[in-house]
DNA sequence: TTGATATTGACATTCATTTTCAATAAGAGC
DNA sequence: GCTCTTATTGAAAATGAATGTCAATATCAA
């Protein structure tokens, strides 16, 4: 059996997952693995595809049924990639932004303190309280407006 | 047959469908007048059951197909209703924000022209070219903060 | 080490959406 | 107004994503 190179991320989850009184098992600890490793958003079905490819014999099952736990604990969330209303997922800290590259998907996290305070302005002018956004940005990252001189589709 | 009432919106849709070389057919006619009248996101399924009670024999299919040229044309838009990845419709015009009641539905767009400039401040701290943005308000309409003194669920 | 039980994966099930296909109806051309 | 081509229709079947069921298994507290 060879020793993971567990990143910090995965132990922190683990560890909150633990203290939640969730039990840590292969399963669990492989997707865990793959979200805290992947630099952007994933199906159900990638995540699957991946872990099956590490460790045999992980169900889709265990997959959503673990999302579901991390999502529980707020360790990971649902985003939207483009406008296709597919489910995928990206882990996050805190209430932030997703900043999503078109192309290759990679994506960053940023606060939105600038707009947020725009987003009441603009709830006033039509009589409404805002209590939730939803906000995300997608483009072309920097590695993918080299690599897309013209406009490549 | 009752006259029907039908909206200038409608009428305007069934131009532009008929334009894009599309027939107008008794059930699409049902269809577009119900998301035409409605100031709030539906589901495929709300319109079938809508469009139903209106003409009979309306097939679900259909609504689909429909919302599919209209999507084609720019008449309607996908958007999520809150956390939830739900697929529902509401028209729109030009590139507008929704900004939606969490209780009773009612929405209103709005250009973001305000914070659109932002976003491109944001991408460019990342080195994203940003190419596309997706933007969605949510909170208590006027009314429902009256009928909603303190925090009725 | 042991034992209660949370978790697992296979399978069945549900629900939303898409595909297939023969019957029908829209509308262009006469 | 009538005819004919073909886009459109609805029913039924097919697909696909997500959830529920359940006996076998693995975790972890004691």
């Amino acid at each position: 059996m060879e020793k993971k190179n567990r990143t910090s991320l995965s132990q922190k989850w683990e560890n909150q997952l633990s203290q939640a009184g969730y039990r840590i098992t292969q399963p669990r600890r492989a997707i865990l693995d793959i979200i805290a490793e992947t630099e952007r958003p994933l199906t159900p079905v990638e995540i699957f595809d991946l872990a099956g490819a590490q460790s045999a014999g992980i169900g889709l099952v265990t997959v959503y049924r673990t999302i579901e736990k991390l999502e529980e604990l707020h360790l990971v969330e649902h985003v939207h990639h483009l406008g296709d209303c597919q489910t995928v997922f990206r882990c996050s800290e805190q209430h932030q932004h997703l900043l999503i590259c078109t192309k290759c998907g990679s994506s960053y996290y940023f606060d939105g303190l600038e707009v947020e305070e725009q987003f009441n302005q603009i709830g006033k002018k039509f009589g409404y309280r805002i209590t939730e956004h939803w906000l995300q940005l997608a483009g072309l990252c920097e590695e993918c407006q080299k690599n897309n001189p013209k406009d490549r589709k």
